[in-house]
DNA sequence: ATATCAAGTTTCAACTATTGAGACAATTAA
DNA sequence: TTAATTGTCTCAATAGTTGAAACTTGATAT
């Protein structure tokens, strides 16, 4: 109850100091004209990680200073930034939130996915994680905790390496052989623990092995002591939607008593697909 | 000076079934060249509220055919909408959700408030709302709920109308006079119950009102039987940067009861306006 | 089968919005 | 004061957007 002050406070620190290299912006997304470009601000924007001056933008930024200096003011007068008349500082805006959580009540998974995540975190009594990828990297939609309420924005909407979890091998070890390839191509391999998977080889070899079971592990790979197993969401006809986990950490559970899980994690991930599909095609095609 | 011409073509559609006239979209929110015509269709497919095929889109764009298919695919390749391949449906797009997820983190009030939130939830037992304002509308930012845990993006993100709410009129109230006219003018005054505020003149005298003590009511004039007292969170300089209420039901107390905790409220919003003003102006002016 | 219609996609010349070097204004520093 | 930095504006050249029209695809009807 009262410590959830502690995770957000500290979280907004100077410069990339976090042992975080997730390059969440551009690999090759080749702007889109105009529009592309003015996106991108907002990835520079949000880069930083705290509101920030012109300047420092404009240093960031691959666009001359007066185009810079247009696309701001059109983001900040469309309410995707937000200028702080005070400070001199822009930050991303709020129109951002109101159309993720659009997003998130109509294009996700989240909505049809709740109450099984409330079984399945139930029955288990562990953390419950569902994710989607996005591009390269795996995207929070949802979270149940056994332990203290999750608290909005700052669960969902969170962004992983999808090398290093359980839900993003269990989702890329599905895609299709050109999309994976992509996918691994893209991974950093960086090193966040001394389990961390390190080659694109090792992770191949991984995702095989992972079609067979359709489970997927994390055995400290992202952080130290957390471990978990995933599954892939998959519709009827064998495309990727998202994925789930059921999390913990090593000082309560071995890999082996999550293991006991499995049945019951890809029952869910089958029961949340199934619904997902349902709700996508209401009668034989009629939402079409 | 931007001209407030409203030049509103926006008939409402029929497909509106839902019982929420709230106008989303674009009261004269003239297009910043390319890039404002691209994210007025990320408010039109956020308008359908569920996903849809070109065809509705282009119905409700006001831009030609191909103008229309090429914003689609470049916001769909960059990831702002999604295209899902299996019913040719477009939705809004994960990355949404992650660029929300750290303008939750970095630049709203959520974070800095969280705690005081956390306190005031645990002295009164209601429940508690932190919003800022979206245009002329209320975006809310957090929620502590004494029932239930709160869900996510299903909560934060939401936007409701300025004008029949409480923390909407406290932040309204103390906007500067063009300002606050400006979002006067924008407020629908829909009846959404018995006790809405139907004219422009009946809001401008409550915000007077509002003023003097610096907590506003609601008195069941979104939702029957829901109650809430509200209060703006200014800077020093006085600023209003947000709001926060407390909110309950005519079932359980009345709203002389909630006045009771207006101190608790006000002195709220005084720390999280002095918090955030810290936060933004660490050392007298560190920061900056 | 063939015709008909609607949805989705592509083309390309006309045009207009974007672009960015540079100048200027407003701050802050020395 | 001068110098340096940040923020804002201008304008001609250019590059990107624009949208009528034509075409493809697929579904439904005749």
């Amino acid at each position: 109850m009262i410590n959830a002050t502690s995770q957000s406070q500290n979280e907004m620190k100077a410069t990339h100091n976090l042992s975080d290299p997730v390059n969440i912006s551009q690999i090759t997304r080749h702007a889109d004209g105009t529009v592309g470009k003015a996106l991108n601000i907002l990835d520079i924007v949000e880069d930083f990680g705290k509101p920030v001056r012109f300047v420092q933008i404009m240093h960031r930024s691959p666009y001359p200073k007066p185009t810079t200096y247009r696309f701001l003011q059109t983001l900040t007068n469309q309410r995707m930034l937000a200028l702080n008349p005070d400070t001199g500082h822009y930050s991303l805006g709020v129109r951002l939130m109101r159309l993720a959580h659009s997003a998130w009540k109509q294009a996700s998974l989240a909505p049809v996915a709740a109450p099984f995540l409330d079984q399945l975190s139930k029955k288990t009594g562990e953390t419950i994680h569902l994710a989607q990828l996005d591009g390269a990297q795996v995207l929070y939609l949802d979270k149940r905790n056994a332990i203290r309420p999750v608290s909005m924005f700052s669960d969902a909407g969170k962004v992983g390496p999808a090398y290093c979890t359980g839900v993003g091998k269990a989702m890329m070890a599905f895609l299709e052989a050109d999309a994976r390839n992509n996918l691994i191509a893209q991974q950093s391999f960086f090193k966040y623990t001394d389990h961390s998977i390190t080659s694109a080889e090792q992770l191949e070899a991984e995702l095989q092995q992972i079609r067979k079971t359709r489970i997927s592990f994390d055995r400290e790979e992202h952080e130290p002591n957390i471990i978990c197993i995933a599954s892939p969401i998959l519709t009827p006809s064998g495309r990727v939607i998202g994925g789930i986990s059921i999390t913990s950490s090593t000082n309560r559970v071995s890999l082996e008593n999550l293991q006991n899980y499995s049945d019951d994690l890809k029952s869910t991930a089958d029961k949340i697909g199934e619904a997902a599909f349902q709700w996508m095609f209401p009668d034989t095609g009629g939402n079409i």
